[in-house]
DNA sequence: GTCTATACAACGATAGAC
DNA sequence: GTCTATCGTTGTATAGAC
């Protein structure tokens, strides 16, 4: 699969690593057809998506416990029985999402430590690599934080573990920096997770950057520019300061009866 | 009710507050007794502790939605019939909880805005009394966190406009430094939000702190240093630098078969 | 590969004895 | 004030026709 991108785009982050149309959903289809009935793969990755999507849709609104398969039949226009042909069971359902969302992290942050940049460049591409995922797959990230609990044991430590792991991605860069004499940082640990919990309020707190019309770009930008601030880090003007704010495509609205704290 | 404590230490927010012990759940069950079906107060008040203690355990574990009745009578010792003759419903039961918090927080920062301090002490407040607040009633934070997509619309507009009436204060407080000429600030609306993450972490991330052996104290303390750093503020060394670590009491051990995100 | 029809367990809620 | 017994509903899941 693709190596993270030297250029830091939105457009860029998403031709490396194609999470959406049609060839994501036939990954995802590869990923776990061993647990469907349905054979024809142009069939399934039609209705794979259909399902999740709708999933998505109907947790974001009432949660997934809430939801029931009457509700995802409806949404998806596929029978209750037909829908059986794609999931083993709904609990197997919730598992599935986090599986296909925690390996695609997991090849995204396994090529984030294998760079070789300058402390500052490095976590600059980190800031910019999660929020573009986040921003590409965001309905998979709410659902994993929301739903966690109802997941199996193992899946849930496997998640705090990928946390760990990126945090642990953080605080090496931390400590580069500071072995240079660009940075200084007393608690890394509580510095990372600083990090960390600003990255998700992108898929958390949907509606508040919605209702500021605060965009993508200028969200990592003011992550990295406070990160580094934070690490008391001194740039040479005009060499690589704070660069522009550059307006993205403005996300599509959306009406709904239901409250979307999602979107 | 009290007012916001001058002194800012753990014991000194508790006993102004009063957010624990007998005559909490005294004011708890005067909040809603008109929805209950008991008049005599100290035996309403005793099971109405039982049943929002493992309210917030079931639900902890396996989310309100996934937790039925009829756990909740085995956790409790009360009977199905006894349980309905407490709550209205089991949708209620989610509603008054939010209630309760909603009310106490609203009391918390409403004392807030009235004082009359200097900007970096107003900040310090600001985030200390929102850490104790989520101190002490961290069961009740990371429940409503997790839940509110299943209560009715009007508290969930309730409660955003509530993060934002807090996020407003802290605004204010960078306006007031940035027109003393103590802070520099360009976009205080990300700057509060960002604070407003940090602060959630600590009922939304629990185990990570347990993990790193991060106290009460020393977060609050990192976020408000962290936070005068993003503000551009030189403070004059040895008048009021960076406090001294002071380690709290260590929190109490509690061991499940299930796994607990909260604790 | 998709549907309708159905099994049956579990749920929230209530009535009425004590 | 608390319990047991039970109601009607809704849930997940499956069998078998097409």
């Amino acid at each position: 699969m693709a190596s993270w991108p030297l250029e830091i785009s939105m457009d860029s982050f998403r031709r490396s690593w194609d999470l959406q149309g049609e060839s994501f959903w036939r990954n995802v289809f590869e990923m776990h057809k061993g647990k469907m009935q349905i054979k024809n793969s142009n069939i399934a990755i039609g209705n794979l998506e259909k399902i999740f999507t709708a999933t998505f849709k109907l947790a974001n609104e009432k949660g997934f416990q809430a939801m029931s398969l009457r509700d995802l039949s409806r949404e998806t226009g596929i029978s209750m029985g037909g829908l059986y042909a794609y999931i083993g069971s709904k609990n197997d359902l919730a598992s599935v999402i986090e599986g296909v969302l925690r390996n695609y992290i997991d090849q995204v942050i396994g090529g984030l430590s294998t760079q070789n940049l300058k402390p500052v460049e490095s976590l600059r591409a980190i800031v910019y690599a999660e929020i573009y995922m986040m921003e590409t797959m965001s309905p998979w990230y709410y659902f994993c934080f929301m739903e966690l609990k109802g997941l199996p044991r193992e899946q849930q430590l496997q998640t705090l573990e990928l946390e760990l792991r990126f945090e642990a991605i953080l605080i090496e860069a931390f400590r580069a920096g500071v072995e240079d004499g660009q940075f200084v940082c007393e608690k890394p640990e509580l510095l990372a997770s600083q990090v960390t919990a600003q990255l998700q309020q992108w898929h958390l707190k949907r509606w508040k950057f919605k209702l500021r019309k605060i965009d993508t770009q200028e969200y990592a930008q003011f992550i990295f520019d406070n990160l580094l601030m934070c690490l008391a880090y001194k740039n040479d003007p005009g060499v690589e300061g704070k660069t522009e704010n550059i307006s993205n495509e403005q996300s599509r609205e959306e009406e709904s009866s239901r409250l979307n704290l999602q979107a």
